[in-house]
DNA sequence: CGTGAAAATGGGATTAA
DNA sequence: TTAATCCCATTTTCACG
Protein backbone atom coordinates (compact mmCIF):
# COMPACT_ATOMS: atom_id res chain seq x y z
CA UNK A 1 0.00 0.00 0.00
CA UNK A 2 2.11 3.18 -1.43
CA UNK A 3 1.95 5.92 1.19
CA UNK A 4 0.51 9.02 0.11
CA UNK A 5 2.71 11.87 -0.42
CA UNK A 6 1.78 15.78 -0.52
CA UNK A 7 0.92 16.01 -4.30
CA UNK A 8 -1.40 13.32 -3.57
CA UNK A 9 -3.37 14.34 -0.38
CA UNK A 10 -3.29 17.82 -2.45
CA UNK A 11 -5.08 16.31 -5.30
CA UNK A 12 -7.91 14.46 -2.97
CA UNK A 13 -8.74 17.42 -1.06
CA UNK A 14 -9.07 19.51 -4.37
CA UNK A 15 -11.21 16.07 -5.83
CA UNK A 16 -13.42 15.77 -2.89
CA UNK A 17 -14.48 19.50 -2.86
CA UNK A 18 -15.27 19.47 -6.93
CA UNK A 19 -14.96 16.37 -8.67
CA UNK A 20 -15.37 17.83 -11.85
CA UNK A 21 -12.30 19.73 -12.15
CA UNK A 22 -9.94 18.61 -15.51
CA UNK A 23 -6.51 17.15 -14.51
CA UNK A 24 -5.16 20.07 -16.28
CA UNK A 25 -6.34 22.42 -13.79
CA UNK A 26 -5.61 20.31 -10.92
CA UNK A 27 -2.17 20.22 -12.02
CA UNK A 28 -1.82 24.02 -12.20
CA UNK A 29 -3.38 24.07 -8.59
CA UNK A 30 -0.41 22.24 -7.74
CA UNK A 31 2.01 22.37 -9.78
CA UNK A 32 2.50 19.32 -11.47
CA UNK A 33 2.07 18.15 -15.30
CA UNK A 34 -1.56 16.23 -16.54
CA UNK A 35 0.06 13.50 -16.54
CA UNK A 36 1.06 12.94 -13.22
CA UNK A 37 -1.99 14.02 -12.42
CA UNK A 38 -3.38 11.09 -14.31
CA UNK A 39 -0.92 8.83 -13.18
CA UNK A 40 -1.87 9.81 -9.08
CA UNK A 41 -5.51 9.68 -9.34
CA UNK A 42 -5.38 5.99 -11.94
CA UNK A 43 -3.27 5.29 -8.98
CA UNK A 44 -5.35 5.86 -5.99
CA UNK A 45 -8.52 4.24 -7.90
CA UNK A 46 -6.72 1.51 -8.79
CA UNK A 47 -5.97 1.51 -4.56
CA UNK A 48 -9.77 1.71 -3.59
CA UNK A 49 -8.28 5.37 -1.72
CA UNK A 50 -10.84 7.00 -4.28
CA UNK A 51 -14.05 4.82 -4.38
CA UNK A 52 -15.71 6.56 -7.08
CA UNK A 53 -16.99 10.55 -8.25
CA UNK A 54 -20.87 11.32 -7.88
CA UNK A 55 -23.10 13.26 -8.86
CA UNK A 56 -24.70 15.69 -5.73
CA UNK A 57 -28.24 16.03 -6.10
CA UNK A 58 -30.05 18.97 -4.02
CA UNK A 59 -33.07 16.54 -2.05
CA UNK A 60 -35.16 19.90 -2.08
CA UNK A 61 -35.63 20.27 -6.08
CA UNK A 62 -36.45 16.44 -6.09
CA UNK A 63 -39.38 16.61 -3.86
CA UNK A 64 -37.22 15.45 -0.58
CA UNK A 65 -37.40 18.46 1.83
CA UNK A 66 -37.33 16.60 4.61
CA UNK A 67 -35.00 14.97 6.93
CA UNK A 68 -35.45 12.78 9.53
CA UNK A 69 -33.25 10.91 11.93
CA UNK A 70 -34.60 7.59 13.29
CA UNK A 71 -32.88 5.08 15.89
CA UNK A 72 -34.15 2.34 16.11
CA UNK A 73 -34.14 -0.70 18.88
CA UNK A 74 -34.49 -4.18 18.60
CA UNK A 75 -35.99 -6.85 20.26
CA UNK A 76 -33.71 -9.99 19.00
CA UNK A 77 -30.38 -9.78 17.92
CA UNK A 78 -30.82 -13.10 16.43
CA UNK A 79 -28.72 -12.71 13.47
CA UNK A 80 -30.83 -13.92 11.05
CA UNK A 81 -33.67 -11.37 12.02
CA UNK A 82 -30.88 -8.65 12.21
CA UNK A 83 -30.08 -9.74 8.48
CA UNK A 84 -33.47 -9.46 7.32
CA UNK A 85 -34.31 -5.87 8.94
CA UNK A 86 -30.73 -4.50 7.20
CA UNK A 87 -32.14 -5.99 4.02
CA UNK A 88 -35.18 -3.98 4.11
CA UNK A 89 -33.79 -0.67 5.27
CA UNK A 90 -31.24 -0.80 2.27
CA UNK A 91 -33.65 -1.83 -0.04
CA UNK A 92 -36.21 1.58 0.74
CA UNK A 93 -34.63 4.55 -1.60
CA UNK A 94 -35.99 6.98 1.27
CA UNK A 95 -33.53 5.58 3.26
CA UNK A 96 -30.54 7.50 2.44
CA UNK A 97 -28.29 6.14 5.99
CA UNK A 98 -28.05 3.56 7.72
CA UNK A 99 -25.59 2.41 10.64
CA UNK A 100 -25.49 -0.35 12.63
CA UNK A 101 -24.48 1.06 16.23
CA UNK A 102 -23.65 -0.05 19.95
CA UNK A 103 -25.20 2.03 22.50
CA UNK A 104 -28.80 2.96 23.67
CA UNK A 105 -29.93 1.78 19.87
CA UNK A 106 -29.16 -0.61 17.46
CA UNK A 107 -29.71 1.04 14.00
CA UNK A 108 -29.65 4.97 13.31
CA UNK A 109 -31.02 5.59 9.52
CA UNK A 110 -31.18 8.84 7.84
CA UNK A 111 -34.34 9.28 5.74
CA UNK A 112 -34.91 11.98 3.20
CA UNK A 113 -38.92 12.03 2.12
CA UNK A 114 -41.61 14.39 0.92
CA UNK A 115 -43.81 15.23 3.88
CA UNK A 116 -44.44 13.61 7.39
CA UNK A 117 -47.29 11.71 6.07
CA UNK A 118 -44.48 9.92 3.30
CA UNK A 119 -42.70 9.16 6.78
CA UNK A 120 -45.39 7.58 8.66
CA UNK A 121 -46.60 5.95 5.79
CA UNK A 122 -42.52 4.14 5.47
CA UNK A 123 -42.33 3.58 9.37
CA UNK A 124 -45.65 1.50 9.27
CA UNK A 125 -43.59 -0.45 6.61
CA UNK A 126 -40.81 -0.87 7.85
CA UNK A 127 -41.12 -0.50 11.61
CA UNK A 128 -44.58 -1.63 13.01
CA UNK A 129 -45.10 -4.31 10.48
CA UNK A 130 -41.85 -5.81 12.24
CA UNK A 131 -42.12 -7.59 15.57
CA UNK A 132 -38.40 -7.77 16.13
CA UNK A 133 -38.86 -3.79 16.83
CA UNK A 134 -39.06 -3.08 20.18
CA UNK A 135 -39.22 0.49 19.11
CA UNK A 136 -38.05 3.87 17.37
CA UNK A 137 -37.16 7.43 18.24
CA UNK A 138 -37.64 10.33 15.49
CA UNK A 139 -35.76 13.65 15.09
CA UNK A 140 -36.59 16.39 13.00
CA UNK A 141 -34.06 17.95 11.01
CA UNK A 142 -34.13 21.66 11.16
CA UNK A 143 -31.72 22.58 9.09
CA UNK A 144 -29.18 20.05 7.56
CA UNK A 145 -25.69 22.49 8.38
CA UNK A 146 -23.60 20.27 6.82
CA UNK A 147 -23.96 17.07 4.64
CA UNK A 148 -21.54 15.16 2.41
CA UNK A 149 -18.92 12.34 2.59
CA UNK A 150 -16.09 14.20 2.96
CA UNK A 151 -12.87 12.44 4.90
CA UNK A 152 -10.35 14.41 6.58
CA UNK A 153 -6.88 14.45 4.49
CA UNK A 154 -4.27 15.20 6.91
CA UNK A 155 -1.31 16.71 6.17
CA UNK B 1 -38.75 25.61 -12.61
CA UNK B 2 -39.21 22.61 -15.69
CA UNK B 3 -40.43 19.41 -14.82
CA UNK B 4 -38.07 16.44 -14.70
CA UNK B 5 -38.73 14.41 -18.19
CA UNK B 6 -37.83 10.10 -17.99
CA UNK B 7 -35.15 11.07 -19.30
CA UNK B 8 -34.42 13.52 -16.99
CA UNK B 9 -34.81 11.26 -13.77
CA UNK B 10 -32.72 8.08 -15.30
CA UNK B 11 -29.95 10.66 -16.06
CA UNK B 12 -29.61 11.71 -12.25
CA UNK B 13 -29.97 7.79 -11.17
CA UNK B 14 -27.32 7.36 -13.31
CA UNK B 15 -25.16 9.92 -12.36
CA UNK B 16 -26.44 9.50 -8.77
CA UNK B 17 -24.38 6.06 -9.14
CA UNK B 18 -21.76 6.89 -11.17
CA UNK B 19 -20.83 10.81 -11.68
CA UNK B 20 -17.90 9.65 -14.14
CA UNK B 21 -20.40 8.22 -16.63
CA UNK B 22 -19.45 9.53 -20.31
CA UNK B 23 -22.12 11.46 -21.86
CA UNK B 24 -22.08 8.89 -24.71
CA UNK B 25 -22.55 6.18 -22.50
CA UNK B 26 -25.43 7.59 -20.62
CA UNK B 27 -26.78 8.10 -24.16
CA UNK B 28 -26.85 4.64 -25.09
CA UNK B 29 -28.34 3.60 -21.74
CA UNK B 30 -30.98 6.30 -21.94
CA UNK B 31 -31.54 6.12 -25.89
CA UNK B 32 -30.58 9.58 -26.32
CA UNK B 33 -27.83 10.86 -28.46
CA UNK B 34 -25.24 12.53 -26.35
CA UNK B 35 -25.76 16.36 -27.42
CA UNK B 36 -29.55 15.79 -25.58
CA UNK B 37 -27.59 14.28 -22.49
CA UNK B 38 -25.42 17.15 -23.09
CA UNK B 39 -28.21 19.63 -22.56
CA UNK B 40 -30.19 17.68 -20.03
CA UNK B 41 -27.56 17.89 -17.79
CA UNK B 42 -26.67 21.61 -18.09
CA UNK B 43 -29.95 22.75 -17.62
CA UNK B 44 -30.58 20.60 -14.66
CA UNK B 45 -27.45 22.08 -13.43
CA UNK B 46 -28.42 25.88 -14.14
CA UNK B 47 -31.40 24.66 -12.47
CA UNK B 48 -29.60 23.74 -9.08
CA UNK B 49 -31.05 20.08 -9.39
CA UNK B 50 -27.43 18.95 -9.81
CA UNK B 51 -25.40 20.63 -7.32
CA UNK B 52 -21.80 19.36 -8.12
CA UNK B 53 -19.83 16.81 -8.71
CA UNK B 54 -17.83 14.68 -5.95
CA UNK B 55 -15.06 12.56 -5.52
CA UNK B 56 -15.32 9.57 -3.04
CA UNK B 57 -13.27 7.89 -0.76
CA UNK B 58 -12.69 5.43 1.60
CA UNK B 59 -11.93 6.54 5.38
CA UNK B 60 -10.08 3.45 6.15
CA UNK B 61 -7.71 3.85 3.65
CA UNK B 62 -7.09 7.71 4.85
CA UNK B 63 -6.94 6.86 8.44
CA UNK B 64 -10.62 7.28 9.37
CA UNK B 65 -11.57 3.80 10.21
CA UNK B 66 -14.03 4.64 13.14
CA UNK B 67 -17.51 6.71 12.39
CA UNK B 68 -19.61 8.15 15.65
CA UNK B 69 -22.59 9.38 15.93
CA UNK B 70 -23.51 11.69 18.61
CA UNK B 71 -26.32 13.60 19.80
CA UNK B 72 -25.95 16.75 21.48
CA UNK B 73 -28.20 18.46 23.76
CA UNK B 74 -27.74 22.50 24.65
CA UNK B 75 -28.45 23.97 27.78
CA UNK B 76 -29.81 27.23 26.21
CA UNK B 77 -31.22 28.13 22.81
CA UNK B 78 -30.13 31.47 23.09
CA UNK B 79 -29.55 32.43 18.89
CA UNK B 80 -25.76 33.70 19.47
CA UNK B 81 -25.06 30.94 21.20
CA UNK B 82 -26.08 28.60 19.34
CA UNK B 83 -24.25 29.90 16.08
CA UNK B 84 -21.11 29.88 18.04
CA UNK B 85 -21.31 26.49 18.45
CA UNK B 86 -22.17 25.30 14.88
CA UNK B 87 -19.50 27.28 14.32
CA UNK B 88 -17.65 25.23 16.11
CA UNK B 89 -18.82 21.81 14.80
CA UNK B 90 -18.81 23.05 11.19
CA UNK B 91 -15.26 23.87 11.52
CA UNK B 92 -13.97 20.82 12.33
CA UNK B 93 -12.90 18.42 9.95
CA UNK B 94 -13.86 15.10 11.77
CA UNK B 95 -17.61 16.35 11.67
CA UNK B 96 -18.38 14.74 8.72
CA UNK B 97 -22.12 15.44 9.26
CA UNK B 98 -24.13 18.07 11.30
CA UNK B 99 -27.95 18.60 11.81
CA UNK B 100 -29.71 20.54 13.96
CA UNK B 101 -32.63 18.86 15.12
CA UNK B 102 -36.05 18.64 17.20
CA UNK B 103 -36.99 16.19 19.47
CA UNK B 104 -35.01 15.14 22.39
CA UNK B 105 -31.12 16.33 21.57
CA UNK B 106 -30.45 19.16 19.47
CA UNK B 107 -27.28 18.74 17.27
CA UNK B 108 -26.67 15.30 15.78
CA UNK B 109 -22.88 15.03 14.58
CA UNK B 110 -21.44 12.02 12.34
CA UNK B 111 -17.81 11.92 13.27
CA UNK B 112 -14.99 10.12 11.81
CA UNK B 113 -12.46 9.63 13.76
CA UNK B 114 -8.69 7.73 13.98
CA UNK B 115 -9.81 6.12 17.09
CA UNK B 116 -11.63 6.51 20.55
CA UNK B 117 -8.22 8.27 21.65
CA UNK B 118 -8.82 10.96 19.06
CA UNK B 119 -12.59 11.43 19.53
CA UNK B 120 -11.76 12.02 23.11
CA UNK B 121 -9.81 14.48 22.16
CA UNK B 122 -12.55 15.98 20.26
CA UNK B 123 -15.17 15.71 22.55
CA UNK B 124 -13.17 17.07 25.01
CA UNK B 125 -12.50 20.55 23.20
CA UNK B 126 -16.23 20.75 21.26
CA UNK B 127 -18.50 19.78 24.15
CA UNK B 128 -16.84 19.65 27.67
CA UNK B 129 -14.91 22.76 26.72
CA UNK B 130 -18.10 24.65 25.97
CA UNK B 131 -20.23 25.34 29.43
CA UNK B 132 -23.41 25.91 26.85
CA UNK B 133 -23.43 21.96 26.39
CA UNK B 134 -25.55 20.23 28.61
CA UNK B 135 -24.74 16.58 27.68
CA UNK B 136 -24.10 14.36 24.47
CA UNK B 137 -24.49 10.58 24.05
CA UNK B 138 -22.10 9.01 21.82
CA UNK B 139 -23.15 5.45 19.30
CA UNK B 140 -20.39 3.58 17.45
CA UNK B 141 -21.16 2.54 14.18
CA UNK B 142 -20.17 -0.70 14.30
CA UNK B 143 -21.09 -1.02 10.49
CA UNK B 144 -21.86 1.60 7.66
CA UNK B 145 -24.26 -0.29 6.08
CA UNK B 146 -25.39 2.64 3.79
CA UNK B 147 -23.67 5.61 3.30
CA UNK B 148 -23.31 8.28 0.19
CA UNK B 149 -26.10 11.22 0.05
CA UNK B 150 -28.14 9.72 -2.85
CA UNK B 151 -31.46 11.31 -3.13
CA UNK B 152 -34.46 8.98 -4.27
CA UNK B 153 -35.71 9.95 -8.04
CA UNK B 154 -39.25 9.16 -8.30
CA UNK B 155 -40.84 8.06 -11.73
C1' DC C 1 8.38 13.39 -13.84
C1' DG C 2 7.66 16.04 -18.14
C1' DT C 3 6.92 16.29 -23.23
C1' DG C 4 4.31 15.61 -27.24
C1' DA C 5 1.28 12.86 -30.12
C1' DA C 6 -2.89 10.05 -30.44
C1' DA C 7 -7.41 8.95 -28.82
C1' DA C 8 -11.53 10.08 -26.53
C1' DT C 9 -14.71 13.30 -24.82
C1' DG C 10 -17.27 17.61 -24.44
C1' DG C 11 -19.91 21.16 -26.33
C1' DG C 12 -21.75 24.14 -30.16
C1' DA C 13 -23.96 24.91 -34.59
C1' DT C 14 -26.68 23.33 -38.14
C1' DT C 15 -30.14 20.56 -40.07
C1' DA C 16 -33.98 17.56 -40.12
C1' DA C 17 -38.22 16.06 -38.23
C1' DT D 1 -39.62 22.70 -30.34
C1' DT D 2 -36.67 18.70 -29.84
C1' DA D 3 -33.32 15.51 -31.32
C1' DA D 4 -29.55 13.90 -34.38
C1' DT D 5 -25.37 14.67 -37.13
C1' DC D 6 -21.16 16.87 -37.82
C1' DC D 7 -17.24 19.46 -36.36
C1' DC D 8 -13.86 21.69 -33.50
C1' DA D 9 -11.82 22.59 -28.88
C1' DT D 10 -10.50 20.49 -24.80
C1' DT D 11 -9.12 16.76 -22.13
C1' DT D 12 -7.30 12.37 -21.25
C1' DT D 13 -4.01 8.88 -22.03
C1' DC D 14 0.12 6.73 -23.58
C1' DA D 15 5.02 6.05 -25.23
C1' DC D 16 9.19 7.87 -24.73
C1' DG D 17 13.07 10.79 -23.16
Amino acid sequence: MPTLNTFDKQILRLLQRDGGLSQSQIGEQVNLSTAAVNRRIKSMQAEGIIDGQVAVLDPRRLGYPLTLIVEVRVESERIDLLEEMQRNFLACPQVQQCYYVTGECDFVLIFLVRDMEHYVALSQQLFHANPNIRGFRTMVAMSRLKTGMTVPVDD
